[in-house]
DNA sequence: GATGAATGAGACTTCATTCAT
DNA sequence: GATGAATGAAGTCTCATTCAT
């Protein structure tokens, strides 16, 4: 008895389009027009789903986002070594972020937040706030552990995440004169965070 | 030779407000209203100094780095270790760049790029490959010299740029919830960079 | 013969929501969708109905007014004093216009009518010429036996009618800071047409 | 150095099509475009004088009526017989009301005002509610000279007006088919009100 | 040069009407 | 008959740009 198949999820349909648009545009700089041509609905038909811009915009960045933060309370990684977290993160980083359309929603997520404050307190309480804390006590333990040197990273659990934020804003400006093989790049990047120093 | 010091330079004021409201709302989200408001002048009189609002755009980005660009011209840095280089940079990064409205100016840089192709490829092409061809060649030395471990990061300069990236997003998004020391954070990246493997 | 009762009239609920959604908001103000919403029917039942808005709101105004019609042409008032004609239909209208949603039908007419010159028309030629010419009558009558005294209402039957049109008016504009006892204000008019005049 | 008189002033000409327009199709019938057309200036030059259609329907009532408020206050007549008094009034209404456009601003008030509880409290408190006091204080006046007798209109001064609301509406909704002259109809309601009971 | 009133294209949004289910 | 999702014309409002003063 399955049948909603036929009927196309036109909710989805427009949140792909407006994904679309929003990161060639810009939030200001995105017709409505523009994304229900894409969606292959009606101007109309947007509201039917979405009260207006600014709710669509929002409901995307939330809708992309939310299995982000599920997958990041799910996940127990407090037992394990903490360069087989960051290589496990690197990959699913790589495969799930990279490689699809989440990379844009990250990045629309940098390129806008500023101007949706309310967006961007959403984001920093439910999942910024939440990875640095738990990445400040993988880092404790593995500098307790003497899995890793640098006792300065716990006050900076924000530099675990800096070539990420590099490499979604260098593939949106620069990739087309250079692109960038974000998996080798974030594998040196462990790589220089797990030398181990010299006594 | 006093002659117009009198008259209030209109094209810096012009551009001052601009680099302001283009901060605060991004490229399509300012009135130009707004910008002459702000500039003290009335909006007919932007047009006098810029074609249009793409123009004011683009020489708003274009005056603002010409100094950055010139200084990287004129720096003779191929003499000294890397790790003086970078300490010397970050300085500079965090008085001269974080410490004004610079700043911004990189913001923008990262957060329209995309939508002004011509002027990320101009920034491409005038600022940032040459720092990465500079900064390769400043690394192939510094290992060569043993001053420094890790011979990957010649593939990858931008690296080295990675915290500034997030200094600059992390600035713009979160400093209300969780301000970033920016100095600390640069001289806590160069630590991990220049610590000294074991054999 | 139980037939319809079950089915509730579809008809009239869609008349009644109509009649309050237009009341409130006037014609171009209502939305069908809020009719349809509080008839409890589907948008696109009102269609099974009636033609368009246009029609719905005419088929109201002629549904609410036909009995009103239908009793003025029953009445035979002709062998009656005028002040007990007057007596009679002020209570009449206290009671079935006044106490009743009916008076917003003919603040529709009021407000709405000129933009409608059908509806005008029909309303002028069904109530309002019928209304004057039988009331031109019976103050000819009353005149001629000396039960009033204002032979120049002949001339002004609307007279009459003012303070109805008054108290409707008043009603919806004013009722809320200063209510308007409509009985006593039709009995104090009727008084005053009735008071005789000093020989 | 009269210059003035060159610059056509667009407030006016626009307060007038808006007038036109509001009058012929009620608030929310009326297109801003074809308020800017009859005015003869584009769309968004309305938008330089009045922040949005609603602002512009209410300064356009506030200007018109504002006139009459002013010669509410600054009329003495308590001095004078209540007949003079409605004598004068009524040619003011006649000349100065219903020879003008003014009569439309009335019956916009009348039609419109149900919608806008601003602007219905507005003209309550600063037009009726004063007239309804002042004509309070006339009828008990001229009821202790002896000049009228019906002491019940103390309680309904609203008649006094009854026979304008009615003329506004007829002239707006039946004048086409059954013209009326205003001015014989206030003073056959005059003479009416004034007919000296016997005693 | 400088102004800012005026313009009008174009964006967002609403809602009467249709039609496949 | 009944539904309500979908449509798209049309309305309000904004703002980059122009130009007479």
């Amino acid at each position: 008895m399955v049948r909603t198949a036929a009927v196309p999820d036109r909710r989805e349909a427009i949140l792909a389009a407006a994904l679309h648009e929003f990161s060639e545009r810009g939030f200001a700089g995105t017709r409505l027009d523009d994304v229900a041509r894409r969606a292959g609905v009606a101007k109309g038909t947007i509201y039917l789903y979405f009260s207006d811009k600014e709710v669509l915009f929002q409901d995307l960045i939330r809708s992309a986002l939310g299995p982000v933060v599920a997958m990041i309370e799910a996940a127990d990684v407090s037992h394990l070594p903490l360069r087989a977290v960051m290589e496990r993160l690197s990959q699913t980083l790589v495969r799930d972020v990279f490689g699809t359309s989440r990379k844009n929603v990250i990045r629309l997520v940098l390129t806008e937040g500023s101007r949706f404050p309310k967006l961007a307190e959403f984001y920093y309480r439910e999942v910024i706030s939440r990875i640095m804390a738990a990445m400040r006590e993988l880092l404790k333990a593995a500098i307790a552990r003497g899995e890793i040197d640098h006792a300065a990273l716990v006050e900076f659990p924000q530099l675990i995440g800096a070539p990420l934020v590099l490499a979604v804003m260098w593939d949106a400006l620069f990739s087309r004169w250079s692109p960038l093989d974000v998996e080798k790049l974030l594998r040196t990047y462990i790589d220089i965070l797990f030398a181990r120093s010299r006594p």
